[in-house]
DNA sequence: TCTAATACCTTGCAATACAAAGTACCATAA
DNA sequence: TTATGGTACTTTGTATTGCAAGGTATTAGA
């Protein structure tokens, strides 16, 4: 029941982690640990416990695929890629979310 | 598992409901089916069995108070009101909104 | 052969959105 | 007076999901 804004950040942030992981493997393929660079860099830090399970759930959907590739600094990497399932889940994923931040800046404003 | 834009839509509005009642209590008054009927007029379906334990915890938070008030067309109706703490909540709410159409602006371009 | 770094995965818990069913109040018609 | 329909509030049980914490495995270097 605490109130800090790391905590609102993270409450707003549920539902949401599946579409900027969509939308972040749309440009590039990436390894869960650069996935959670990536996102903490933009300010939404995800831990590990949270992001793989919502790796397996979007691959066993079908969204994502992915490969295994060596790495010069440790154990191999599991790279995904959208699957095209996954690319036409992201293409309404920002119909939706276009449609969130319009009803929001309708209610706010009203 | 159903993969329909009505089901995308509902995961994305995850953890936001919170964040719409204190936007629309901010102007206003109201009670549960006005606030039911005035998600829904901007596109967010939310259901009875959603806000009432939703409104309670808001309240036990002290975000909220309510009143009672007579209705000439049914039982009493339960007005709620913001509380000045859920007017800093709501502040603290519309920076952390913000950053996260920010970042996921971000994320999008880069 | 340790140790540290990196990477992947699992378990158990807490929060919350929802479907479904229930309770209560009020006005009106039979 | 009683029955009915509409409005409003509430509760219960379930599924999803984010997270803390802990575990496994690979590699490089001391």
């Amino acid at each position: 029941m605490e109130n800090t804004l790391d905590n609102i950040r993270a409450q707003m942030r549920k539902g949401l982690l599946e579409y900027c992981i969509l939308s972040i493997l749309s440009k590039r393929e990436a390894y869960a640990s650069s996935l959670i660079e990536e996102l903490k860099a933009v300010g939404m830090i995800v831990v590990e416990g949270t992001l793989y399970p919502l790796l397996i759930r979007q691959k066993n959907q079908g969204l994502l695929a992915y490969r295994w590739e060596e790495s010069t600094q440790g154990p191999p990497r599991k790279y995904y890629v959208l699957t095209d399932k996954g690319r036409e889940q992201l293409a309404q994923m920002d119909t939706a979310w276009d449609e969130l931040v319009s009803s929001i800046q309708t209610l706010k404003q009203a």
